[in-house]
DNA sequence: CAAAATGTACTAACTAGTTCGTATGTCAAG
DNA sequence: CTTGACATACGAACTAGTTAGTACATTTTG
């Protein structure tokens, strides 16, 4: 059993693997790829960049870690939400509300995404992993969106992908843009007040364009 | 005056400045700011690197110099569309729609303002020339919003900078996020009808969330 | 002991920025 | 109009500092 002693060194491969992912995902989401140092993760660990190397090869490998890491965490989020019991409307404005909190919760995964973007998604595209994931949200959305058409809740047929989309631009939007956003309209897109109404928003957007 | 001469040089510095601007809007944009390489630059321009340091100081004064031209571009073609003799709903649409094309046909400008973001708006911060602009559109969406209220077209009251927001978010994140959202849902933003659809779309969307 | 895990110290390559020297344009005086 | 002096515009080669990645030795663990 590996037990932390007052000085002398105890093996811990889960754990040092873990540590320079959590510092990693800091380093490269407040930097970028190409802004991020290496040396400057190894410092905040309490490993060395050797371990670096030994566990993930390189930077990139490591930022690759650090991208599967993100998006595995969401998908576990996502998955138990019981949708299927609610009114469509009700179901549609809950899943809503959930990608918000999400995004807002979690602006190092936004950023992560928009510096993957940069780079054409050169990354996610090698890695089976990611590519598979969000399917599952297209579904869930695509249910309620039947359900809906069938109830007369909703008098558009629209597609699942499409308003996944508007969903996810709004929310991802706020939080990406937030500093370029706030700068020119000199307004604090984290405030208490604006997160309720845009809450709000988004929902009453999407819901009055599928009755329209 | 200066004439181009067969081989022996001539000096243009206007022409100089904007060669090197050109160049770098492009290398930015692609690589990001820590990414993006003075070398590269400097080879892929008609003049050397002494005359980026020469003309903008230093690789963050090259940076700022593409920003603040990417904006002022906008600036221009954003004031002259004479949306005050067009009915609201109209005047909403025309608005959106050159939005909508906007983004899509400046990708670089797309993508400058996610890096921007990345870095906080640090960079924006510091350059007045860019934080003044957009307050047109927002009195221009006000004035939509007010005339539709007052005949009725538009059942609710809503914040123009809210709106602009929706509006932006959805052109916005159909460009910037186009390679992730394209690698996990395999359809490509760029298409011609994926891009008449949602031009369509996220007029109905805002029109409908006003009229409800 | 063997394999896995870790630390220290190093290096080769890269990269922003500079030094030094040259060419070009301008404008005033002759 | 031509000369020359001064400022602006430019190029090639260099440098100092940084940074991703590694060689080698050591410790831990089973």
């Amino acid at each position: 059993m590996a037990e932390r002693g007052e000085n002398g060194r105890k093996n811990d491969p889960q754990q040092t693997k873990e540590d320079i992912l959590l510092v990693a995902t800091e380093e490269f989401s407040t930097h970028g790829l190409a802004g991020a140092r290496v040396d400057a993760i190894a410092e905040k660990t309490r490993t060395s960049k050797r371990m670096i190397y030994y566990y993930f090869g390189s930077k990139e490998g490591l930022y690759l870690a650090v991208l599967e890491q993100s998006y595995r965490k969401i998908r576990s989020l996502e998955s138990d939400l019981h949708l299927s019991n609610l009114e469509p409307e009700e179901a549609l404005r809950t899943l809503i509300s959930t990608t918000f909190d999400h995004d807002e919760a979690n602006p190092d995964f936004v950023r992560l995404v928009s510096i993957e973007n940069i780079h054409h998604a050169a990354h996610m595209l090698r890695s089976e992993a990611i590519r598979d994931l969000n399917v599952s949200v297209i579904e869930t959305i695509a249910g309620i969106l039947e359900r809906g058409f069938d109830q007369g809740v909703f008098r558009r047929k629209a597609d699942p992908i499409d308003i996944h989309m508007m969903i996810s631009a709004f929310c991802f939007f706020r939080v990406s843009n937030r500093y370029t956003f706030g700068t020119i309209f000199r307004r604090n897109l984290s405030d208490g007040d604006t997160i309720e109404r845009h809450r709000g928003m988004i929902a009453d957007a999407v819901v009055s364009y599928l009755k329209s």
